[in-house]
DNA sequence: TCAGAACATATCTGCCAGATATCTACAACC
DNA sequence: GGTTGTAGATATCTGGCAGATATGTTCTGA
């Protein structure tokens, strides 16, 4: 996936499900890609526009609702393929937890045990979402894609188990720091 | 760590150490907080001279090398302290893989297959980075912060090993996937 | 002394999140 | 039958940030 706007890959993916307007697709997103992905409406609107001048996408027949609903169109299909077959090039790291972990000298033990023990806790919470997410990919009818979207789910749980454990660890380390080190 | 400049903190952080030049400022920061942070050029410069303006940092007395030797203030590393006891607020998720193989039904499971192969080969290279990265900390004489920094180390290894996990499971999914799906 | 490597600073473009400002449709309520 | 609230919908602006690029400087080794 170059650099070049992934946005586009995300709203051509929302509409190569269904028409929908942008308000839709930001919904879409949230609610179905919303554990590995985000779009705000401030990229959304304008990467309509976009894709629409290019020809990729297009308003669909007004059912004179509010709001425009869009659709997919064979180039903006053939387009998606393509982008989703480039490399991909991963995010520079920008962990806010880590680096001030990292100075936790700074902060003293206390202060990090907490930040830790919150992390804890949300990973608990993630296991249980994707649990119920889990349930749901696989009580789906679409065979086609499930195992697509329990690939991303697996993802997930990996990922909030991963945190746990490393949780854990990090108390363990802590819990030996003297609380009356000069910070 | 609110939204607002967390290049700030990373660049204060880097000179609570010891005072350097901006380039030796991104220099540190690739080298030491690498496998969880990462500023650009374009970042660092403007950073400084907002951080001088504030009086958070001043040009320490010139060596007369070539470039301007930065030294963090008393309030400085007080505000460094104030930042990085200011609430976390984690980045909304983008994983370009991810959004990859949810379409993956229309790169078909070869390619996605080999994306995932990849992820599993990247892992495993991190894995040896870390085990690395964690013998050199554990010979450090710095014990104050030793503790701290292996907290970051252990993220990282808790992380590359749930990637590999991850990897093993998703190619399982995978392999039961028709590659005479119509795609 | 000359070439090139490493050091150093600065700027510009484009991606993106988040906040905010409107506007419409519709239903519940009084 | 008007008011009010809520959800749907669109648009714009600010600021953080990565990455590329341009350019000058110092040092080292041939």
């Amino acid at each position: 996936m170059a650099r070049s706007s992934r946005t586009d890959v995300a709203v051509l993916g929302a509409l190569s499900v269904q028409p929908m307007s942008g308000y839709a697709v930001r919904a879409a997103i949230t609610e179905t890609l919303g554990h590995f992905w985000s779009e705000s409406f401030g990229q959304i609107y304008p990467a309509l526009a976009r894709l629409e001048a290019a020809g990729l996408v297009r308003a669909a027949a007004d059912g004179r609702t509010s709001g425009r609903v869009f659709e997919i169109t064979d180039d903006g299909l053939a387009r998606l393929r393509t982008m989703l077959a480039e490399p991909d090039e991963p995010a520079p790291p920008r962990n806010g937890l880590l680096l001030r972990l990292f100075f936790g000298r700074l902060l003293g033990p206390d202060v990090c045990r907490d930040l830790v023990r919150d992390v804890r806790v949300r990973a608990e919470a993630s296991l249980a979402t994707y649990a119920a997410l889990r349930r749901e990919v696989e009580a789906e009818p679409d065979a086609g894609n499930r195992a697509y979207f329990l690939v991303t789910v697996a993802a997930g749980e990996h990922g909030a188990r991963a945190q746990l454990a490393w949780a854990d660890e990090a108390l363990t380390l802590l819990a030996a720091v003297d609380d009356r080190d000069p910070h």
